[in-house]
DNA sequence: TTATCTACTTAACAGTGTTAACCTTGTTTA
DNA sequence: TAAACAAGGTTAACACTGTTAAGTAGATAA
């Protein structure tokens, strides 16, 4: 395994277990029993290991919601299966989904802007499905790719409530997923008997 | 104006201008005159200080949504309101809103965590409005408190995807803005003839 | 053999949060 | 009046942080 690999996996492991903070060069290099600055031979500097980390995180969350695709399921099942999926993967690995939201664009000028467009390549993985469903069945879809990014933000916020540990304690979690999953899949469906 | 007035004051400054990065112990104290240590007569620590700002920016979110309150309204109405200037607060204050979001109660262990519930009753003031909602009007409420929850998470997951910058670059914020809000009142509408 | 390249190291810089110990000042108490 | 005390500040230091410039050992190539 190259020491590159190794960096990874290891700032990985600290990131995920004890979180941004306690990510240090220093640490992450003295477990791959090496120097810190021997780090940056093979990343540019911290904000570069932590974007090639965003980039693993994304691709694993993406890969959870591929496997989870079902063509064969009408475009509202196959919404729902999504939704659910989000939302267990989210709560099912915290830290490496937080990583996903953790910087922003504009804290990492040294990057260039493409990479964080490879990030969105996800929400139009969701936009192709929710298009096909606006055109076969009866589904709210003005326009796709907004609606795809519709889903997402509600699905985030789902999350980021539950992450932040902003619940009420007097909320059961599942309830408020329950809910949660329902309301927002309402906003997709046509009523069919307008008033 | 008292030193522990005057570190919020410039600590707020520096924390919506430049960020929390840059917002240091050394830097706060220089710019009230001030060493470093000083703070720590006024403040536990550096997350006190944070968890004061914290307090601070609920409080302003809550007293514009206050501010916009309207009981002569329609239920339906005084939540697309709400969301409105809820979004709108937001991306106004884009620094000061993330500090709300900021900080987990896990990773402030030192703090009581009665001072992160005096945070929900933010939420509270949410679920007072939908519950009188639901008893008069037609409005899908199952757990007045659970809907406050959902709609103050969808809320978030939009105004979050926007202030990550993570919104395509082909959509327009306020097309955005608008069927995200269609999408999350829709979810709170009982049909009226269900199929 | 000499030169070059790769992968690493040492040493250092400037900055961080935080603490212990000290000093001044004004107020209270004997 | 003299002594004790508390409030609000200071200096110096510790143990960290990300990052860089310069140096070094070892393999490879001319």
């Amino acid at each position: 395994m190259s020491l590159r690999e190794e960096i990874l996996n290891v700032s990985r492991e600290i990131l995920i277990k004890d979180g941004f903070g306690k990510m240090s060069m220093r640490k992450i290099a003295g477990r791959c029993d090496v120097t810190a600055t021997s780090i940056y031979l093979h990343f540019k500097n911290k904000d570069d290991l932590l974007l090639a980390l965003i980039e693993e995180s994304i691709e694993h969350l993406k890969q959870a919601l591929i496997e989870v695709l079902d063509p064969s399921k009408s475009m509202i099942e196959q919404l729902e299966i999504l939704a659910r999926t989000y939302i267990e993967y989210a709560l099912k690995h915290p830290q490496e989904y937080e990583v996903i939201y953790m910087v922003r664009p504009e804290e990492m000028p040294k990057y260039p802007k493409e990479k964080f467009r490879d990030v969105r390549s996800t929400y139009e993985l969701l936009a192709e499905i929710i298009q096909t469903g606006g055109e076969n069945e009866s589904l709210d879809v003005k326009s796709s790719l907004i609606s795809a990014y519709t889903l997402w933000a509600q699905l985030h916020g789902v999350v980021s409530v539950i992450l932040n540990k902003r619940l009420d304690t007097r909320i059961p979690q599942d309830q408020f997923i329950e809910q949660a999953i329902n309301h927002i899949l309402k906003g997709f469906v046509i009523e069919k008997t307008p008033a």
